[in-house]
Order: structure tokens, then C-alpha cells, then sequence
DNA sequence: GTAAAAATAGCACGACCGTTCTTTTATTTC
DNA sequence: GAAATAAAAGAACGGTCGTGCTATTTTTAC
């Protein structure tokens, strides 16, 4: 078996002996962690509605009812994804993107970050593009897990613009929202194109 | 029963004695319309994919079988809807937009009407937009229908672009591909607002 | 009006869905 | 080690799905 061949990850248990608590997970938690894992690519090509539990199963080797043990609900499942998307989102595209300095350079860094991550994405997906789509009409916890975690994000690249309007990079008169909206929608055209447009 | 009280459209019929030919639709194709109708309103809430005969046959007041039988599969019935909602797309944007004066004026008349109805379609969805994002993993022919719409609309917009930049309208080094493109994602970028992340 | 043909309904199928319950296995605690 | 506990599997449920087959009804043709 590989379980025992994953990588150790150190984390606060809610109670129960320090020691454990400094050296590894649970054995539970680390495998949800791998089903997470498992369950975020195949959202990624499938969506958020697609991902159906016994698929998943079949991906991660896993009984259905093993699987469902971990969450006790698909919805929860979905969420759990789109928590696990948004911290690899925040990882991979706004953590770097801070040590740029502050003003335009950021900005640049978060813009070519996100494009990027687009471009890569190409034959993966963005759930908060499909997402979006998929949950636009569906009230409910994962469209506002989701919606939390786009408006997050949003509001820390309207930080970025509002701070290189500050430092006097872009000119005085330059409309945040109008530019955030702008930059957004190049986003959403380029994931278009590439993804559904492609060849 | 309201059928007898739906508008006759007169069509070209295969065979037949001329005279029922300049009169009405079979009965069978008047049906068929009517359920396209009811499957695109469908399909524009919960997208192409989320479209169950099922659903439509209690919408339609059919049986599962008669709505079934109309189009041979699923996948038959939800091209018929790509075309309904290319031919509305086309006689509600483009041809009010022909009558504009050939150049800029036509332009904007072409991205007014997109606009117009993007920002009704906040409460029932553009499919050239969930469709590319259900189909952008699945080839087959509903992508391919999918796919040929978008790629007719984007042509003609196209043209409308190369014609301004031809009567002198837009300055001479406009990039008309990345002016197309820019176009294209505002309106992405205004759906995706209007849609998801609206109030 | 009657016969041919088309349209629709009814029913059943196998497949997959999310979920629940029970049993077995693996892990942790002492 | 053994006992306690957590994790995973297995089987079954009611439900919906697309689709095929066979009647029945409605529409068309003459």
C-alpha cells in the first residue's frame, strides 16, 4: 500500500496528546486529504455538478461509502473542493505576487500570476469560471462558498489597483472598478478561448 | 387545448400534395417547436447538460416517450436547442444591427444589441456561455453545434471591426483580432457579474 | 367515413446517483 | 500485547436518467 509512503503533514489537532499532535495527521485526515486532492482534478475537468462520488471512489481506490464517510454529504464534498481551490488559488497566484512592491509592480505580478494560471489551466479548468456557470441559478452552501472565495479574491486585486492609483503609477483619474472589471474580463475571455475555442 | 391556438408557420414540405404545404406544419412539427421552445427555456436555467427529458416532458404536459420520440437522443434534442438559440441570437442582435450604417455605427449597434441582451438574459443565461463551459471537455457533436454558432457570431462581429477600421472610423493600427477579442470578454465579463456575483 | 400513417402514451430495462445501515478491518490508546 | 476507537467496505434503498418496445390515440389521406 503507498498510504504509509505519503508525506507526513504536521498540524493543531483540536485536542489530545501533544505528541501526536506535533508528528503527523490522522490517518483519517490525511486520506481525506488525498481524496480532496483526487476530487479537485477531477472537478477541474468535470465541474463542480459532474463530480459524482463513485467516480471519485473509483479514482481514489476507495469504496463509495469510504469516501462519503469523510464529508457526509456531496455538498460538503464540493465545498471542501472549492476551499482546497481557493487556498492552491491564493498559494499559486496572490502569496507570490506580495514580495513585488507595492503600487503597479504588483499589480503586473498578480495580473501575469492569474494569467498564467489560466494559461495553464487550459486543459484542466477554473471552477471559478465553471462554477459560476454551474451555480448562477443554484442558491445555496457552494455557491456561496464559491462566490466567497471569487469576491476574496477580487477585492485583494481591487486592493492592488486602488494601491498603484495611490503611488501615482496609473493616472489620476482611472476608475478602480472599471479597471478591475477590465481586467477580469480579459480573464474570463482568454479561459474562454483557450478552453472552449481552442484549434 | 391551446395547440390549435399556436401560430400556423408555413414551411416547405418534403413531399406531399402542395396544397397542406402553404398551409401549415404537421401537426408533429408543430409539437416539436413547441418543445424546443420549452427545452431552450429549460436549458437556459439549468444548461445544456442539466436538460432531462424527464423535466421537459412535465413541462411540455408530454409523456417522457412522446417528447423522446420527436428527436431519436438526448444528445439530438440538445443540439435542436443549439439552433433555436442561434437563429433567436441572430434575428435579435445581428440582423437589427444590419441596418446601421456599414462601420462604426454598425459596430456599436452590434455590441448595443449583445449588451441588450446579455443584460436580460441575467435571470435565464446565455448557453453560447454555459455551453462552452459544460462542452469545453466533451467532444461530440453538441460542442461542435456549439462551437460553429459562437464561431459564425465571432465572424461577423469580426467583420464589423475590419469594415470600421476600412471606412476610416477606427484609427489605422487597431488590431482587429485583439479588438474582437476585447469586445468578447467584456461581454464575459458582464455576464459573469451579472449572473453570479449579482446583489 | 374509412384505411393508412403519424404521434403519443405506457411500461420496463439497466445504469448510475446520493445516502443509510451493518459488518469488517485498521489504527490508536493504554 | 489487549481494549477502545476510527476508518473503510459491502450491500441495499429509492430515485432519476436515457432509451427501447408495444399499445393506443390522433391526425392525415383518399
Amino acid at each position: 500500500m503507498s498510504v504509509t509512503s505519503l508525506p507526513r503533514r504536521t498540524a493543531l489537532a483540536k485536542s489530545g496528546s501533544p505528541v501526536r499532535d506535533a508528528r503527523a495527521l490522522l490517518k483519517g485526515q490525511q486520506t481525506k486529504a488525498a481524496i480532496v486532492d483526487a476530487a479537485l482534478g477531477l472537478a477541474a475537468h468535470i465541474g463542480l455538478e459532474g463530480l459524482s462520488i463513485g467516480a471519485l471512489a473509483e479514482v481514489a481506490h476507495m469504496s463509495k461509502s469510504g469516501v462519503f464517510a469523510h464529508f457526509g454529504s456531496r455538498e460538503e464534498l464540493q465545498i471542501s473542493v472549492v476551499r482546497e481551490y481557493h487556498a492552491r488559488f491564493e498559494a499559486e497566484v496572490f502569496e507570490p505576487a506580495m514580495k513585488a512592491a507595492r503600487g503597479l509592480p504588483r499589480l503586473r505580478a498578480l495580473f501575469n500570476n492569474w494569467m498564467q494560471r489560466t494559461s495553464m489551466e487550459i486543459d484542466s479548468g477554473c471552477i471559478y469560471i465553471s462554477g459560476a456557470v454551474e451555480f448562477d441559478d443554484r442558491p445555496g452552501p457552494v455557491r456561496d462558498a464559491l462566490a466567497s472565495s471569487v469576491r476574496t479574491w477580487l477585492a485583494a486585486m481591487r486592493r492592488a489597483v486602488v494601491q498603484a492609483k495611490a503611488e501615482a503609477h496609473l493616472i489620476s483619474d482611472v476608475d478602480e472598478d472599471q479597471l478591475l472589471f477590465e481586467i477580469h474580463s480579459l480573464i474570463l475571455g482568454l479561459h474562454y478561448e483557450a478552453r472552449f475555442l481552442k484549434a
